[in-house]
DNA sequence: TTTCATTTGTCCGTATGTATT
DNA sequence: AAATACATACGGACAAATGAA
């Protein structure tokens, strides 16, 4: 089990996409789940907007998500499977 | 020959980035040759500090080029080639 | 060693636009 | 129309890495 502290030398948006990606690998967020959104991140670990983003913007850039405008980011499924 | 507008609905960083990729394809920065840094994207284009940084972040991502912090960003060559 | 300039890294706050429900 | 959620962009601040003087 992986914690947040923000005090850490590790940045906090690495730490919480770390979160995340164990998260999905464990199966609580299982394929086609909607990960937290921007502002519920922002609200759970006390971060800016902007260092939510790129939480999940560097899941998306990893594969392991992926976003539908105006709906959310959710954990990558076989629909959405990129090549 | 690509243009910058700012009034344009295509956002500014992927017109800047798209000039830049351009610049890299016909070999006015060749490999290994660094890039505008993002103080120097901000000058030439007026774009915000974060702005011109998600330029490079952009390139990054699609693996045209490397960063080497404290250095600037580079376009890919073959020493930095990524699997 | 120290200092300085340059460049990238992270983070905050705010504003506005677009898309979907 | 309203609520939710992502997209883009501005501004500012401080830290860390590097290389040069």
């Amino acid at each position: 089990m992986t914690a947040f502290d923000p005090d850490s030398s590790t940045p906090a948006y690495r730490q919480i996409a770390a979160i995340l990606r164990e998260r999905i690998a464990d199966g609580t967020y299982p394929p086609a789940r909607m990960l937290p959104s921007i502002e519920r991140l922002r609200q759970e670990y006390g971060v800016a907007r902007n260092t939510a983003r790129k939480v999940l913007d560097t899941l998306v850039d990893e594969g392991l998500a992926y976003t539908e405008p105006g709906m959310g980011t959710y954990v990558m499924d076989a629909e959405h499977e990129r090549g």
